[in-house]
DNA sequence: AATTGACGCAACCGCAATCGG
DNA sequence: GCCGATTGCGGTTGCGTCAAT
């Protein structure tokens, strides 16, 4: 029983792509193109499994592709398609003449979330970090909070530490603001005297943004990422090419092009489908039948920029969603 | 100089969707 | 409409490279 393998495993190679079976692979396809990938090696004189025939095809060898290094405009558009379609990394691809959903994907994970994370927003969510403190703690009634927000945070509490404690970057624009220490490697010498104890010196980290969440129930405006983000003293040490302008991204109008894609308020969600408001840039726009730029999803849904690159989800059960 | 760990990329795996007889 | 075969997709792993210790 169990699922049919796509090949017999045993006389296929596998591991690293030579130059002659590239050549094999490219010369075959030249002649016959790619109707049957798994009839395709047995023809082609490579001995190899045709799904990984197609792979090596698709990621690697077809003409088309782009191999170089991705550009500033790839990288904001991949955030911008990111922010509203998630890991949907074939339709994300689609846009990106040349590039695969293997390219994007990985450059997603080795590059782009760690870059999102260095700016201080969840790479998941596309929010900041602090609105997201904040939101957790708006969840939380006071007495709670101690118990509660360390295992809230249990989410991205490892991206956090790593960005505050190895890489050194980003948070103490934040505990300033809490009238703490500028540094995020120093102690809050003037903390809460309630809702937070200092433990322990090894857990500073942990300490600091649970007084954060405590003074976010107590003042709820002050971790308001719209009023209060700003990058003016915000390095980013390892990401100086990363011209980045967050804070034009925080106040609506011109600046980077990601700044018409990432979430502003308490209700996006995005990364969870397709259902937020949403705008992405022009450049992002093709155009199909009627001026719009189709996504055709794997539920069938459609995703649609019209003239205005105004994303609609069209789905089978759900006609026509306006996300404006 | 040797070791270790982080990083980036290619390739694999398994499930879902689609195709076609 | 059914069902097996094929293809597409996203998550994960393996491995080579390089910098830090």
């Amino acid at each position: 029983m169990g699922r049919i393998p796509c090949c017999e495993k045993d006389n296929v190679k596998r591991g690293q792509w030579t130059p002659e079976e590239d050549h094999k692979l490219s010369s075959y396809i030249a002649q016959h193109g790619t109707r049957n990938w798994r009839l395709i090696p047995k023809h082609a004189g490579l001995q190899r499994c045709g799904k990984s025939c197609r792979l090596r095809w698709t990621n690697y060898l077809r003409p088309d592709l782009k191999h170089g290094q991705f550009s500033e405009a790839e990288e904001q558009t991949i955030v911008t398609l990111h922010s509203v379609l998630g890991n949907r990394w074939s339709v994300i691809a689609a846009q990106l003449p040349g590039r695969t959903d293997n390219d994007v994907k990985n450059h997603w994970n080795t590059k782009l979330k760690k870059k999102l994370s260095g700016m201080g927003i969840d790479p998941v969510t596309h929010k900041p970090f602090s609105h997201l403190i904040s939101e957790i703690a708006n969840t939380l009634s006071p007495p709670q909070v101690p118990h509660l927000a360390e295992a809230a945070l249990g989410c991205f509490k490892d991206e956090m530490l790593h960005l505050l404690t190895k890489k050194r970057i980003g948070f103490q624009f934040q505990f300033q603001q809490f009238g703490m220490a500028s540094t995020a490697t120093t102690a809050p010498n003037n903390g809460p005297s309630t809702s937070v104890k200092h433990e322990d010196n090894k857990d500073e980290t942990i300490e600091k943004i649970k007084y954060g969440l405590s003074r976010a129930i107590k003042e709820p405006d002050m971790l308001n990422p719209i009023k209060n983000w700003d990058t003016t003293n915000f390095p980013v040490s390892d990401n100086r090419e990363f011209n980045y302008n967050f804070a034009s991204l925080l106040n609506e109008g011109e600046g980077s092009p990601w700044n018409q894609s990432l979430c502003s308020g308490s209700t996006c969600t995005a990364g969870g489908g397709l259902q937020q408001h949403k705008r992405i840039s022009n450049e992002n726009c093709g155009e199909n039948s009627e001026g719009g730029k189709e996504i055709v999803t794997r539920n069938g849904s459609t995703t649609v920029f019209n003239s205005d690159c105004v994303l609609w989800d069209i789905s089978s059960d759900d006609l026509m969603n306006p996300m404006v």
